[in-house]
DNA sequence: CTGTTAGCGCATTCAA
DNA sequence: TTGAATGCGCTAACAG
């Protein structure tokens, strides 16, 4: 069995008070006594049993981190993000990933307490007003990142302008059919980025007089192999479309994997803009929006470890910058498609 | 404050211990007794605190996993594993990741140790002598994923006989100058795998007879934008390899991003192999050497429930199997060289 | 400056 | 079948 408080106090021959005093530099100790004490936690190799500390504190030190789409790049980007300011702190991180809507109901439901843990911090799932009244109630700070609800702090992007931008993009290089591949507009998990991207995309064809078609648009879970057989659906349309605008990178890549498997040529017969920059993009050399994802981590869990210093701080919305990077897989449309 | 076992208690007219009772299963509960617990549990939103759960049972229900290279997609890849597992267990995850020495240290210091953790699974990093005595002095149960200690209980893969295979396959091709790029031989965490696979690099040539040519050989951190870096100097050198063996899929990468900026083809011009087989490897087309990386993490925790519950059992030391996956970036030498 | 004690929330033992 | 009491390891308040 560890050592315990008692059995540094008694090899120290002092009380638990004093020990813990050490430990937390909770009220002044004399030398002489402190370096006793010291001795005796290093002898017996000695380290506070963290729920008794919790118990006693009320206070579990521990931030739970809440990830949908776990398989998706930005996600661990953003997570790693979250470590890298996590790893200089005294807090520790527990993960929850979340798959299906029991896995969602389960965190928000049973861990997003207080006593189970500090903060949580919530990954791309906007919550409902359920959801909203029961973090509210429990009174856990939360800071949503990628997600919004007016009443919780959050960090997100203007994705409506974002989208709108990319896809302007796409018209200025003449491009007038151009597609979209994305996420469910309603999916079961309550996000809500999908609707402001196929919004944005909406909005630049129609400001540029170009009928939104519907032939056009494709829906899939936010996974490259179903990407994939979307686009080669699309792809093969009698009157296909010259570029794609797609929801996310592992989607944009599953459009360039369905392009190779078609032998049609990208940028030359086939433009094609993802969303996110995730690492892999820049291999793919694939034109895209970037949020600093990484970053997104950093300053969510900074928000959160402020927030729970100040519970009651007026929420806070953070719009994060994005910025279309231009790379190689958009070019003009094909030279016949505008002589026809 | 959230509702205790006492509020519950009082609500329902019984006993704390007939509360835990209905709680655990732990003794008959009179039926009506009973629904009457439940409905005040309901009433309350109650669920049990785990600070006070662990200290009064001396569990955790938490499994620390500790991640080094976090920024290597091999790691999700297995993380996603164990994720997927846990999700179906009333175990949390604690998440440590190890980026640093100092960091490394703390883990396996202050963290491995029981009251802290139920078990610890350990992905790539091989204990050092003075880590096997405190692990196994603390009786903190543990599983190495991808690392290995006699003593400690282990997934690993025949990275000697993986790595001579694929050099071997390089061979068969009729490559005669083939170069390694690969982690540092003596990292400063303590992983071995490097070692192994450059060990198998060096099988492969000897016994087909080829010198082993130091000048061939390049060593970095396991990212991609070194190895981009390391294979630029390689390619560039006089008379350069016509074939390259990654240590990881991260690193081929980078040689194929190098091979790209020098306008170099490939396969045509430069074969590329890579290890792992994570998910960029399929869009990149490389020929690699697959490893399970999702199953090795499913395996991992199951194994390390069951060292949980059985405490006492001897290592066991899984070899997971290992499969070179052929895919488009390996190719006999260019015919010029053979000429010459 | 320091030892003692109460209490955090729970599981579990001992009585009843 | 159940209630009351004990202790898990710790912090913090209290008393000296």
């Amino acid at each position: 069995m560890p050592a315990t408080i008692h059995d540094v106090a008694k090899k120290a021959g002092v009380g638990i008070g004093t020990v813990s005093s050490v430990l937390n530099n909770s009220r002044p100790v004399n030398p002489a006594t402190r370096q006793k004490v010291l001795d005796a936690i290093k002898w017996l190799d000695f380290v506070p049993n963290p729920s008794g500390r919790r118990l006693s504190m009320g206070k579990t030190h521990t931030i739970g981190v809440v990830i949908p789409f776990f398989t998706i790049a930005s996600q661990i980007e953003r997570l790693r993000g979250v470590m890298s300011v996590i790893a200089g702190s005294d807090y520790d991180i527990s993960l929850y990933t979340v798959e299906t809507v029991p896995q969602r109901n389960k965190v928000l439901q049973r861990v997003a307490r207080r006593g189970h843990i500090d903060g949580l911090l919530i990954f791309s799932l906007s919550p409902t007003e359920e959801d909203l009244q029961r973090i509210k109630q429990r009174q856990v700070p939360t800071v949503l990142i990628e997600a919004y609800h007016p009443e919780v702090h959050s960090l997100s992007l203007d994705d409506v302008a974002a989208a709108r931008n990319a896809v302007e993009y796409l018209i200025n290089l003449g491009h007038r059919k151009i597609a979209y591949i994305g996420d469910y507009l309603e999916d079961p998990f309550g996000t809500y980025f999908s609707r402001n991207r196929f919004e944005g995309y909406c909005q630049a064809l129609k400001a540029a007089g170009i009928t939104v078609d519907k032939r056009y648009q494709r829906q899939g879970w936010l996974d490259r192999s179903e990407a994939r057989q979307l686009a080669l659906d699309l792809l093969q349309l009698p009157d296909r479309p010259t570029a794609v605008f797609a929801f996310s990178d592992e989607q944009a890549l599953g459009v360039l994997e369905a392009a190779r498997d078609l032998d049609i040529s990208v940028p030359q017969q086939l433009s094609v803009i993802g969303y996110d920059d995730i690492r892999i993009a820049h291999f793919a050399q694939l034109t895209t929006v970037r949020q600093n994802l990484f970053d997104s981590g950093v300053k969510g869990v900074e928000l959160l470890l402020n927030v729970i210093e100040h519970p009651n701080a007026t929420p806070q919305h953070i719009q994060l910058p994005t910025k279309l990077v231009i790379r190689h897989t958009t070019a003009p449309p094909p030279v016949m498609e505008n002589i026809l």
